[in-house]
DNA sequence: GACATCACG
DNA sequence: GACGTACGTGATGTCC
């Protein structure tokens, strides 16, 4: 039966991703009944491929065969052409999930199933059927995709499956009026919009293929195309060559990609009910479970009828217990394990570490789940405390397995695309993982799936996960590491201790996951889990270890300079207060400001100490010197403790570096938050602040480039409410804030004032936060009636933002919670209150559309830059909400600026059609400071 | 550990 | 008619 693939051979090559789409559009959205899961189209697909097997039984059955399909949306060609494919709808919702099932229908049907990274499935069914023709053997491409029909001829046919219709050259010919060696002139020429590949303007198909049959070839025509008499197409010719060369590159398939597998590898094999019936009886197809069955000769597997119960219920099932988790000291152990990760296909992984900062901390032991309850540790740092060891106290304990066998072991597990890692907070461990060489992919995180569902209604951390939806209390940390001084870190831990505590939050993290992931495309959010959430995660990962090179020596300078202003400006302030105090107690400035100095305006806080904010001292500033002098003093105080001295302790000793992390579900609205250290919070509203970023520098050869976007928020406020004159102003380029004050105030745009515009400014603000007569009062410090009469007037001018906001509002109360232009819910609990907690509530809900479509955008843009920008020599380092920052080589900086400026601008699409254009300002300099 | 303050978008 | 209010964050220092 084996031989290689050579005369006589016949070659099957299914397109797919074209089944799934029909079987797809093909049938109502069927669910499994157990759960709820979509399946309409893995029944579909199940059903044609079994009917592909059927009707190629006969004489003329294939003698290899495989099913391709694309991997991922980008491809080689996007680096071609930024907008290949970009006005793609984003995959269905209910879709999404049923992706992977296809792949492991084709696998349990027992057909080599085949899919590449950053290539088309075009592309490889185009080299598959080259090295096959090449090889003296037939092919037949099972598709009706007119990208495919290029290949057709010496013995490769295309057949169309939906009307059994098969495609040779004159087919071709038919369809393209040229035979299949000119189709890509003519693609090239006429251009595709479902693919959005260019060609040239106001040429078709028809024109193409008569151009291409009088020329003979597209580069033909395009030296000679002065010779056309027609002086538009000739015009049109001569200035788009450009265009169409590339729209040729972008048809023309690739028959040479590097395949990982051979023609001999997809020889035809018989199905194999072992696997086949557990999986059709998995996704409940009962009938064609029964007929594959009965064809087969062997018993049908039973599908129990009754729905499972809530899962809730299900994953209490198998209480916790310390006792059945397993230490795992050996290698024989440990390949167990892995064998048992290998059936499954996922695994729960978790570390353990010395510390919480990702970029210092030391592995310490990996715990590893594989089902509720079955979950083992494997120790690889701990260290005995004994005393008197001659080694000290820094002595591995006994039992443990050497980390780089361990590790040896489990790359390959953690690095493989078909089994699933899945973790709670998973960046933690990934980036550990990426410090001992292992690139842990592809990931699920529990975390995630709980903020894309449940963002808004509670936390996310582990504990608070497990208590809310396993009912369980997790093993504390706290006992085991002490606090305070005596504090130990885990690698002290005992290794009993350690096992019960880390196999557990493996345990937990995978009942969490089997809870959640089969809730998402209930909830509703696997689009914006799989392409906001899930994506981002390496994309930070990398950043976050890449860090930003900041000089010490310019922070140290700074700091002493701000050491000498303080120290002077406290002199002053005892001497104005007439006596010493701690000028950065609010409680003792307080008493001496309005007790002492018995000035105006003395409010307490809750704590029945006097308030003493910075706007309270500016007034007071007009009475009298000391409280001008403590608004100096406290500006340096922030900017010495908070910035040059903090930041210093951050550099990292082996980069040099400063490594911030990023949390991802840190903010309600879908923004990033950043700690450890915040980096998104660096002084830039000041002369004397803006300098910190001074220290923020390029590597030599290099520069720092800022894009940050353009009133992002007011664009998608525009959006959202539909205010007609707003996106008018910004279609024309308008100084938004003036635009807005010259409609207000009745000020035309030449005489504006900038007392006028900042007006205007504020209350434009104002309107994303969820304005209020009192709140626009206080910041503009004006009376709380004129404000209510500013913003009565922006409602009465600007119809739209009224209704935003009254919808907004009831959509809340209605659903409990508002999404974004993405999907991205944020829940509202606090909706429905009374008393004050409504009003925060309320603004909150109206800002959180607005902020979270903000979020959103950026996110996607993070997400698509790494390709964007790969080759170039520049790397993203940072996020701030409507920023990013890179650090490129001095001659890419214009390649970088346009490549991240594109992905930017582009980033809403194609999911959502915005109706005012995003603009990103680009900035480079030697230093933040300057670039931004 | 709560609170006040202030840095950013 | 009175609530007390701008939205979203994180870090630091004081004070109990």
């Amino acid at each position: 039966m084996s031989s290689s693939f050579g005369k006589g051979s016949h070659l099957h090559l299914i397109d797919g991703s074209a089944f799934i789409f029909r079987a797809y559009h093909a049938l109502p959205p069927l669910t499994r009944k157990s759960d709820g899961l979509p399946i309409g189209a893995v029944s579909g697909f199940c059903n044609m491929i079994y009917r592909y097997v059927e009707d190629n039984a006969g004489p003329d059955a294939p003698t290899h065969v495989a099913v391709i399909f694309d991997k991922g949306s980008h491809t080689f060609r996007n680096d071609l052409y930024d907008l290949y494919k970009a006005n793609r709808d984003e995959m269905p919702e209910d879709l999404r999930p049923q992706i992977p099932l296809t792949r492991r229908a084709t696998e349990a049907f027992n057909i080599a199933c085949k899919e590449m990274e950053n290539y088309e499935a075009d592309d490889i069914i185009a080299t598959l059927a080259c090295q096959a023709r090449d090889a003296g053997g037939r092919v037949t491409i099972i598709s009706s995709d007119k990208d495919l029909m290029q290949l057709v001829g010496d013995g490769v046919e295309m057949l169309d499956a939906m009307k059994n219709r098969r495609i040779d050259r004159d087919g071709v010919f038919e369809k393209f009026g040229v035979w299949p060696d000119q189709v890509v002139d003519v693609q090239a020429l006429a251009g595709d919009s479902v693919d959005n590949v260019p060609g040239a303007p106001g040429i078709g198909v028809k024109t193409a293929a008569l151009l291409i049959n009088e020329f003979g070839s597209l580069e033909d025509l395009l030296d000679r195309a002065d010779e056309i008499k027609q002086p538009k197409r000739r015009q049109t010719l001569i200035d788009k060559r450009e265009q169409i060369e590339l729209s040729k590159r972008l048809v023309q398939l690739d028959c040479d990609t590097p395949l990982d597998f051979t023609l001999d590898d997809l020889e035809v094999r018989d199905p194999d009910p072992e696997a086949l019936m557990p999986f059709l009886a998995e996704m409940e197809f009962r009938t064609l479970t029964k007929r594959i069955a009965d064809k087969l000769g062997v018993e049908p597997p039973v599908i129990e009828d009754t729905p499972a119960p809530e899962p809730e219920d299900s994953a209490e099932e198998i209480a916790f217990d310390p006792a059945n988790y397993v230490c795992v000291r050996d290698t024989e152990t440990l390949d167990a394990w892995i064998a048992q990760i290998r059936e499954r296909g996922y695994v729960a992984v978790d570390t353990e570490t010395t510390g919480l900062n990702e970029m210092t901390a030391g592995l310490v032991g990996i715990s590893l789940a594989v089902e509720p309850g079955h979950a083992c540790y494997v120790p690889l740092a701990h260290r005995d405390g004994a005393a008197d060891d001659l080694f000290g106290s820094d002595a591995l304990a006994e039992g443990q397995m050497a980390m780089e066998d361990a590790l040896a072991l489990l790359k390959p597990v953690l690095e493989d695309d078909a089994i699933l890692k899945i973790g709670q907070n998973i960046k933690y461990d990934a980036k550990i993982f990426r410090r001992h060489g292992v690139d842990v992919a592809p990931i699920d995180d529990t975390m995630l799936l709980s903020y894309a569902m449940y963002g808004g209604l509670h936390g996310h951390g582990m504990d608070a996960l497990s208590e809310r939806y396993l009912s369980h209390t997790p093993i504390p940390i706290k006992p085991l590491l002490g606090s305070g001084k005596s504090a130990i870190t885990f690698d002290k831990v005992g290794i009993d201790e350690a096992t019960a505590y880390a196999a557990e939050d493996a345990d937990i993290t995978l009942r969490l996951w089997q809870t959640f992931k089969p809730r998402l495309h209930r909830e509703k959010v696997t689009t914006v889990y799989e392409t906001l959430e899930r994506p981002l995660v390496p994309v930070l990962a990398e950043m976050e270890m890449h860090g930003i090179k900041v000089d010490r020596e310019v922070l140290s300078r700074m700091s002493n300079a701000f050491a000498q202003k303080m120290a002077g400006l406290e002199a002053e302030i005892h001497e104005l207060a007439g006596e010493e105090f701690n000028v950065g107690s609010p409680k003792q400035l307080g008493e001496i400001l309005f007790d002492k100095m018995s000035l105006p305006g003395g409010k307490r806080g809750k704590t029945g100490a006097y308030s003493t904010p910075a706007d309270v001292l500016e007034d007071l500033a007009t009475e009298h010197e000391l409280p001008g002098r403590v608004l100096d003093w406290r500006q340096l105080s922030k900017l010495k403790s908070t910035y040059t001295d903090a930041l210093q302790t951050h550099i990292n000793g082996d980069t040099g570096r400063v490594h911030t992390s990023y949390s991802i579900t840190g903010a309600n609205t879908g923004r990033l938050a950043s700690t450890d250290p915040n980096l998104q919070n660096i002084p830039v509203r000041t002369d004397e602040g803006r300098r910190i970023r001074e220290a923020f520098v390029a590597e030599p050869g290099n520069v720092l480039v800022s894009l940050d976007y353009s009133q992002i928020e007011l664009r998608i406020l525009a959006h959202i409410a539909g205010i007609d004159a707003l996106k008018q102003a910004f279609s024309d380029g308008l100084d938004i804030h003036a635009m807005t004050a010259s409609e207000m105030f009745d000020v035309p745009l030449d005489e504006m004032t900038p007392e006028v515009r900042r007006r205007a400014k504020a209350i434009n603000f104002g309107v994303i936060y969820g304005i209020s007569g009192f709140g626009l009062a206080r910041n503009l410090r004006i009376p709380r009636g004129e404000a209510q009469g500013f913003i009565d007037r922006y409602f009465e001018r600007f119809p739209g933002i009224r209704a935003y906001m009254d919808d907004t509002i009831a959509f809340a109360k209605e659903n409990g919670y508002v999404q974004t232009l993405f999907g991205r819910r944020i829940h509202t609990p606090e909706i429905n209150a009374k008393g004050p907690h409504a009003g925060f509530a309320k603004r909150a809900a109206i800002n959180a559309p607005i902020q979270g479509t903000a979020a959103d955008v950026i996110r996607r843009a993070m997400v698509r830059m790494p390709a964007a920008i790969d080759g170039l020599p520049a790397r993203m380092l940072l996020q701030v909400h409507d920023e990013l920052l890179f650090e490129v080589a001095e001659d890419a900086v214009d390649d970088t600026i346009a490549a991240a400026r594109a992905v930017m601008e582009g980033a809403a699409d194609p999911a959502v059609k915005l109706d005012v254009d995003l603009v990103a300002d680009a900035g480079q300099g030697a230093n933040w400071a300057e670039a931004h």
